[in-house]
DNA sequence: CACAAGGTGGGAAAAAGTGGGAAAGAATGG
DNA sequence: CCATTCTTTCCCACTTTTTCCCACCTTGTG
């Protein structure tokens, strides 16, 4: 699983060498094959090894597809989505229109979130980082799952 | 399990020598592997042994992804969590990221939790710690958990 | 006072990240 | 349909970072 976060800098072709600690097991999990999409709700893009991303995709294509809100994930995730490849250094090229949407630059982040990456820019990711830590989560508004969740 | 307060330095790389007296116990239960973290409401680091850090992450990759709070913890915690190994001469190196979250110099304050250290610079911890004894608790505000609580 | 154990620092080897260039492939226009 | 040009992909080499190991110093103990 993947975790933790990593500065990774784009090169002037926008490719991103992954950190070596997960190439490994990007290889025996998919053969280095990897999907990104956009994010529905922030500014960042979400990558996925092949498989993973195929489980998610038969869930979103199943949604009832009259639901105005099902239909707008299916056409935000499943038409976004972007099959890319590690390459002989380890790393993949994001096409500058992904780029585009989360207003990647020179350096971003890629943020480990168990079976996928998200990927942000430096500066969104630091700018969203300090909102969240200065929010106040009033034990009232949490749902059940949250509220009584010992870590 | 980990108690008592321990005053420990840091060293130019970034490294902190875990105690003796818990060395051992970490080796029994992990093998030296552990994962620091960044805490959510204060400046500090949460380092757990591997195991007990995978019980907690797949309770926070339980939680429904399109929940606004979840996906904050989520992003937080499984976020920065970072794989450690103590070294051969049982030190951990703590990356310059987490240093920075944690505000850390040389001189911090590594303080047994239970199933977890919490990891605070020196300075902050005394400041936090002054604050908690002098905060006084009205009784009719605790949460029933607390009001019922012997010790 | 001497010895042992733990803590600290630094340096060298290895690995990872970065950039550039050449070759192969695709697209466009004549 | 062929030729030229632009884009994409693959590979190699250099630089920087990380990791591992060894030696010294300090502190506690017999």
């Amino acid at each position: 699983m993947f975790r933790g976060a990593n500065k990774v800098t784009l090169d002037s072709k926008g490719r991103l060498a992954m950190p070596t600690r997960y190439r490994e097991r990007i290889f025996e999990r998919s053969n280095g094959r990897l999907i990104a999409t956009v994010d529905r709700s922030d500014p960042c893009l979400l990558i996925y090894p092949l498989p993973e991303w195929e489980e998610i995709e038969l869930k979103l294509r199943r949604l009832p597809t009259l639901n105005p809100v099902a239909r707008r994930l299916q056409r935000l995730m499943i038409g976004h989505a972007t099959d890319l490849e590690l390459d002989g250094s380890g790393r993949i090229l994001l096409p500058s229109s992904l780029r585009e949407f989360a207003k990647l630059s020179k350096t971003a982040m890629l943020i480990g979130q168990g079976n996928r990456f998200e990927l942000w820019d430096e500066a969104q990711w630091n700018e969203s980082r300090e909102q969240w830590l200065q929010a106040e989560e009033p034990a009232e508004e949490l749902p059940p799952e949250l509220a009584s969740l010992s870590l």
